[in-house]
Order: C-alpha cells, then structure tokens, then sequence
DNA sequence: CGCATCTCAGAATCACTGACATAC
DNA sequence: CGTATGTCAGTGCTTCTGAGATGC
C-alpha cells in the first residue's frame, strides 16, 4: 500500500540531507509561480461573470488614466503585445467600449478612446477587482498588502529596467 | 505625430477620475503575473544551462526530502499533474538521475527513487538556483526576501487550503 | 464491482516571433 | 531608403482534461 512506501520514506529523508528543510516550498520562484496561478484563475473567472477579461481592464484603464493613444502607445503602457492588441481591441470595439478611429495626421495609425459606455463598464471592472483582490489578499492586513505591493513593485522595475 | 497625441492624452487624463493613480501598476495580480513571467523565465534560461528544467528540481528535491514513492504520490507533493509526471520521469530516467522500479507489493505501481548520480544533480541545481535566486531577489535585502516568502507562503497556503 | 495507477493524446490558453502591406 | 504601424498566421510552452489499459 502507498501508508507503506511513505512510512518507509519518512524512515529514510535521505542521507544527504537537504541544507535547508522544507527548500522546495521556499523558493520565491515555485511561490511566485503558484501563487499566479491560483491568482489568474481567480481573475479570470471573475472577469469572465463581467464578460471580461484581463487585458480589456489593462487597456481601458490605461486609456481613462494617459488618455486615447494609437495601437502602438497602448501596446506600451499595458504590456501586451503589438500582434495581440488586435484581437483585444477588437473585443471591445464590439462591446462598444472604445472607438478605434484613423488618426488623420498620420494615416498609419488608429487612434483609440474610451467610451462613455467603456467608462462605465471601467468603474464597473475596478469595483470587481477590489473585491476579486479582497479575496486574493484575504489573509493578510492591510499594511502587509501595501508591503507586498511594494516588494512586488520594486522587484518588477529591477527586471523590467535593468533587461 | 505621437508626441502630440500624447501631449493631448496629458491634458485630458480623463474627467471620470480614477479613484486611485496608477492602479493599473499597483494591482497585485497585475505584479504577480508580470513578475513571475520574468521570474520563469530566468529560472528556466538557467536550468536549460544545467541541462534541467524546474520539474526536474522539483522532483529530485521532493525525492530527497521525503524519500522513494509512487508516480502519484511524486504528484501530489510536487504539483505535478499525474498526466505530466510520466514525461517528466521519462528524461529523468533517460539521464539516470532517477530509477523507476515496479513495486512488488502492488503492481500498478513505480516506485521512484534518487540514484547517486540524481543527488549529484540535485546538489548542483541547488547551487545554481541559489545564485539565480540571488538575481531575481536582488534588490531586496535578506530580510525583505524572509518577508516577501512569508507573505508569499501564507497567500498560497490560504488558497490551497481553502479551495 | 468500484477504484487507483500509469500512460497517451489532445484541448485551451498564453507569451512571443515573423512576415506582410501600407504609410511615414 | 530605412523605419513605424496595424494586421494576420503560426510556433512553443504549459496547464489541464479525457480516456484507455492494467491491477487492486
């Protein structure tokens, strides 16, 4: 039976001895990744119930916050994709929550600006995130949130500036 | 030109006014998948070095820690689908890093265990973790990486249990 | 019989690349 | 001309599902 084997493998943790006990479930990098998923699932299912999902909340926040860009800016500030900026930005010009209108200046470009229906559908993403992260932060108090944030933060602009 | 257009973008930041600046930066799944996108990525850049990928580590690591066991119990404690591990023992067996036994006890089984050359291994993809943990860490100090694997740690025990 | 184990095949998703036409 | 833009097609990887064969 398996009690067996891993009564048999508690007799026997190995002679080399591990330095640090319990390494695997320490390492920020297997963390890191666990966490996000549980995470993005979460996110996920819960932009789906508001026929969402996460880059139309990237790409209408970063309109309502720098204002209407071309495809190219937007690519920028939310960190998607060129190519996959397309296909998303098509989403929402179906759902109405943009307008994707050429840029008479410089026939190349669109220029996309938020909607008033896009704005309400914003406000409407932002409430259900604040709940979605109430949920994903549940076990810690509000000052180690801002902790983790800001851990976060400082370790993503390392990697983003120094790359 | 883009210049204009973003000139025009900074005088209209929009007039529904977004309750919190920088939100879109600040929002902890937005960090987590950002970061652990170029946590992974390092990680696997460098184990493809060392010939490894990170099941490998976390295989041979929870061979060590816990001893000999069967495919799923080798699942269950590294968070390996049982459908992935088989590929996964498959390289491990082809570069004699691990054995895989039938079990006479039960004969649906394999019994996984760590050959001498597989600890060999492990020593050295532990040191090589160690300093690529040293990397993606690196603005952090030792007691700001304790805290970031503590609140990491309990987000990720609080929605494993949970669900 | 119901259940567990190992295995394989494939779906679904995502970050990412390459190439093209058009316009600057 | 070299470069930027929007678009589309397609790769590679990973997570995850489903089903079959064998043995309990």
């Amino acid at each position: 039976m398996g009690a067996m084997i891993r009564a048999e493998a508690a007799d026997l943790p190995d002679d080399g001895a591990p330095k640090t006990p319990d390494r695997l479930r320490r390492r920020a990098s297997r963390l890191l990744s666990q966490l996000t998923a549980r995470s993005d699932r979460l996110i996920n299912e819960g932009l789906a119930q508001a026929d969402a999902r996460k880059w139309h909340y990237a790409v209408l926040a970063s309109l309502q916050e720098y204002g209407p860009g071309s495809q190219a800016e937007l690519s920028s500030r939310s960190g998607i994709y060129r190519s996959d900026m397309v296909g998303v930005l098509n989403e929402l010009t179906e759902r109405h929550l943009v307008e994707r209108t050429p840029d008479p200046t410089d026939r190349r470009r669109n220029i996309i600006t938020l909607s008033p229906r896009g704005r309400r559908h914003l406000r409407h993403l932002d409430n259900l995130l604040d709940t979605l992260h109430d949920d994903l932060l549940a076990p810690l108090t509000p000052a180690e949130r801002t902790q983790l944030v800001q851990l976060l933060t400082r370790l993503l602009d390392h990697h983003t500036g120094a790359a």
